[in-house]
DNA sequence: CTCGCAGTTAAACGCTTGTTTCAAACAGTT
DNA sequence: AACTGTTTGAAACAAGCGTTTAACTGCGAG
């Protein structure tokens, strides 16, 4: 049942960027294919012709389609984990612990298309989740959930409920996710004047942090009135 | 070249329900389809199956798949108008007209299944946009855009920036519609108990309103600190 | 040299897709 | 009843897809 792979399916053989053999090359050029096209529309020979290989090669090396999808995946949480290292926690006030959660969730989302394509492909699989969404979503997603919930916490107050700490945290990704997600909507919507000269990674995460420190504060004030 | 539609092409004819001819049996059933699996995966077999007219049945009505898709966007604006008019501007508070806004855009994204496949057919559309994005943009969103900026300015103060509002609204924005395509992640991230509880339409609005409602206020403060 | 094995290739297979074909069925008019 | 234009039906078409096959290359070991 092509599960005869050669025996170099072992992880971190592949993330080697000094080998340039068949296999890395097809990793490395799945990645922007699928990103693009989404799983079911990317073929297997765009991705082989990018990569310089025959197309029998996906079957050879991964088994087949998904197999190789799946080494995608493995791949963009680990770089991801290299790149953007979890912002180190309860460094300082919680309040610049939130500005840099915001600052690395916005900055991994609007990064340019030659490594932006990762967020591009989490955001399909939202969307559109294949079968190894669910452990996306606990490998990549959970930590900086739970860090913005604990950052919620410490800004707010430790007696409000866990649900209105994690629907801070969700409102905190929502707005982030829009200024990628909407990027369509907003260049139609947004003249390109205005765009360049107020829509750029400081001063979106700037905003996105005032707002949700705002209402947090509020919350608290308003749950410790005799303060 | 497949131009030879029969004449009933012309518009506000097959959105009567009263008749239940072919053509309106496969736009019916066209829209779901398109919204489940895209434009792409969704296959014209499949629509006129749940339709129960033949294959060749799109293409005499239609001319081709592209020409169905174009008038179910067409019927989706057309409905949309009909069943959920725009909130009354101004008709109390501002801060009022911000949450009913927040609530139709909610209910509109959490509809269910029955006519819930209309934003979600909008947000496929954001991921990849097709020839009709801009038109879909400029008719079915702007007016939403437009009011929810007007009732910032109204909140906040005259003499923000607009670009500053503008980034108000898509915070709003934002937020509703990851309580939307966020579905599935909330769905892992957050215990079955809490979101029966807890993430209904009504709770979910006033999450939103709030917070936007602070953010604007702390704006306001900090902008008239003589008040 | 020969054998076996990892790697690669061109070609084919089976399947699904959108679209077209053409004849049959229908409805209305003369 | 006969004709005419409209609508439907089963089948076929070409193209593209993922996947598989079988032949072919090097190349080191026996």
């Amino acid at each position: 049942m092509a599960d005869s792979q050669p025996d170099l399916s072992s992880s971190s053989f592949g993330d080697d960027p000094t080998v340039d053999d068949a296999r890395t090359r097809i990793l490395a050029a799945a990645g922007p294919v699928f990103a693009r096209h989404g799983f079911d529309r990317a073929t297997v020979r765009e991705i082989c012709r990018q990569a310089n290989v025959n197309v029998a090669a996906v079957g050879y090396y991964f088994g087949d389609k998904m197999g190789l999808y799946r080494q995608v995946i493995r791949q963009i949480h680990d770089s991801k984990e290299r790149r953007f290292p979890s912002p180190a926690a309860r460094q300082s006030e919680p309040t610049e612990t939130l500005r840099l959660l915001v600052y690395t969730l916005l900055s991994r989302m609007l990064a340019g298309d030659a490594s932006g394509w990762e967020s591009q492909l989490m955001m399909r699989e939202m969307q559109q989740p294949t079968a190894i969404f669910g452990d996306l979503v606990q490998e990549s997603f959970r930590p900086l959930f739970e860090q913005l919930v604990e950052t919620f916490r410490l800004i707010i107050g430790s007696d409000v409920p866990r649900d209105e700490l994690e629907k801070f945290a969700f409102s905190t990704i929502g707005q982030c996710l829009y200024f990628r997600i909407g990027r369509g909507v907003i260049q139609i919507l947004v003249p390109e004047t205005t765009r360049k000269r107020a829509y750029d990674l400081e001063q979106l995460s700037q905003h996105v942090t005032s707002v949700m420190l705002a209402a947090a504060q509020t919350r608290r004030n308003s749950h410790h009135p005799l303060a």
